[in-house]
DNA sequence: TTGTAGGCGTTATCAA
DNA sequence: TTGATAACGCCTACAA
């Protein structure tokens, strides 16, 4: 009726190796952590008797309690990983914050926000959050996990009370890529549109639709684009994928050349590139018959939208600017938003119209 | 000098809003956790002063460290964010675990295991590991990991001890992939490899390269290929990246007729598409002048490659089923591992050799 | 250089 | 239905 018995597959603890190796708890503690003086001989003792009993280290658990951290920076994306992850823009972001938070020692934690699920924001130990919602359905979750204390950054997301935005001037730059079209002569534009809502309904550019839209860099670019061109449509697509450029190509570019656009504007290089593939598709020459144009800038693995006329923003640098806002609210300092420009890069998918 | 100036921005506690709403500590944990009976009245006034208090809910680190959960299941990449995330197999197979272990509410923690750097997966408060690498040289950090105690599970790894693998058949589908083609009747095929270790140095497939080689699947899909073509040669790329594909490709294509393959081993699919657009720039047409397979069956938005001879790997099923691993194991049953079969799927970039 | 004491914020257990 | 008590495992002043 020992003791042990019961203990069979129970991890050891910090105490116990002291107790093994004949220290008290804080200079185990300090042997492992090397935060104070320990004599040599101690410290491999400990050690030894560690390695011996099976003991991994201190519970990470017990220490981010103790120390009031765990971390962990919380990505939180408004998708499926799937989709969020499809488009490169997301992953370069997500890759800027970890270059700067990691060096910190700060994981990244995704968290994904599902329609109304709460839960999982508010129940993550995780010491700040990124939110890259970009819609302003985030506000509802926002609102809730402010009341957590702990540092809320947003890319690309509407103001939002208590929350530092990382942002970008997509209205400028959607203006400077349709007034390249408007100079090349073009009048006859079509808009690609990334999804405007959680609901992702495809179809025209109606008012209605864009005043129901909540995801804000597409209102923000369309924005932009009406600048140049106030009555431009075009499609909503389900969101940045090739195949939903193609499809949205398709339907604008497949009807008689007098009603057809000569320009089209897509909303990311993804959609864009997509675009290229239907006119392709459909025989048109690009940019013989039409001139297509991008946001982004990622390296597209797709030869044929490589030399895509589009805006080149800095992802990865906006990611850690995200990174290092976390780490100056972490720090206590005061932190301000930022908001990059994006830069013209012209390619070789836009010129004047036919005749 | 009264304590209150000190505590400008604490956040309140539990038991700082019981005090206040005139319960114990223990009422107000149930009124938040609702794991127990209590009145109405008491819930509602318990969370009504909580809401005045600016008290946000329960610190997940203390909950973590009381209930000997974090909620967290870290996932183990080999590679930055960028590069891992660049192949679909990747990001579908994180969603698969994302998709099983959500439920049960776990997140998932985004963990590289960059050269020698074990002290982050040391360090976080994962309740579990789920290991990407497919490279033996995990198996430094792994023992190091194993000491924990916390559920170790791999995906396409070399059998290490301690691990639970999922597998997949990638011997047996890449014979099928080499038997389909040498009953076409090819006889001069080229392979292009996946990287084989973390060094990512290129070149071509030589013995010492394979015999260092350390990427499990990269290594293995070689194998099945020389069950058919024992001597089959070729390159070792960077990466399952188009870009990569398409600069083995060119180098393997351009050659005098006489010395170039008929058909082309791609040992993913991404490097296939690459493959196929060099051919596509040295005027070569597929599958008329040269046959290419792939292997994933990822839903590749390249439209050139989607119909591409492939071999579909149940990626998402993979990811659930090393979710449902982990699930297992944590709730102390006994799991064990999987092995997949890919799935042959004939397209139309393999044909009989010219003459 | 080492040990002592106390608490980080929560929740499980048990008794009232 | 509520409350008292005791950990969870660790770390950090501070004292020795």
């Amino acid at each position: 009726m020992s003791r042990a018995e019961g203990e069979v597959a129970a991890r050891p603890t910090l105490a116990a190796v002291a107790r093994a190796a004949g220290v008290s708890a804080s200079t185990a503690s300090l042997a492992f952590s090397g935060a104070g003086p320990v004599s040599d001989e101690t410290r491999s003792r400990v050690l030894a008797v560690a390695a011996d009993l099976g003991y991994g280290g201190p519970d990470p658990r017990a220490r981010s309690l103790r120390r009031g951290r765990s971390g962990i920076v919380g990505a939180v994306l408004e998708d499926t990983l799937s989709n969020a992850f499809r488009d490169p823009i997301n992953v370069a972001m997500l890759d800027g914050i970890a270059d700067v938070t990691g060096p910190a020692d700060n994981s990244l934690l995704l968290l994904t926000e599902t329609e109304g699920e709460h839960t999982r924001l508010l129940d993550a130990p995780v010491d700040a959050l990124v939110l890259f919602g970009c819609s302003t359905r985030l506000d509802a979750s926002v609102s809730t996990v402010r009341r957590r204390g702990i540092p809320l950054v947003s890319i690309e997301a509407p103001p939002m009370e208590g929350v530092l935005d990382i942002g970008e001037d997509n209205v400028g730059a959607s203006r400077l890529l349709a007034q390249h079209l408007h100079d090349l002569g073009h009048r006859r534009v079509a808009v690609v549109a990334l999804e405007l809502g959680p609901g992702r309904e495809t179809g025209d550019i109606t008012d209605a639709r864009v005043a129901a839209g909540t995801t804000w860099p597409a209102l923000e670019r369309l924005r932009g684009t009406r600048l140049v061109y106030p009555d431009a449509g075009g499609l909503v697509t389900r969101g940045s994928w090739t195949s939903e450029g193609h499809r949205a190509g398709t339907q604008l570019l497949d009807v008689p050349a007098s009603e057809r656009p000569t320009a089209i504007i897509a909303q990311s290089d993804l959609l864009a590139s997509g675009v290229i593939a239907a006119a392709a598709d459909l025989g048109l020459s690009v940019p013989g018959d039409l001139s297509v144009v991008g946001y982004d800038g990622v390296r597209l693995d797709d030869p044929r939208a490589a030399d895509l006329t589009t805006v080149v923003q800095p992802a990865v640098e906006k990611g850690r600017a995200a990174g290092r806002a976390v780490l100056a609210l972490l720090a206590g300092e005061a932190a301000t938003g930022t908001i990059f420009t994006s830069v013209f890069r012209p390619g070789s998918t836009t010129a004047p119209p036919r005749a």
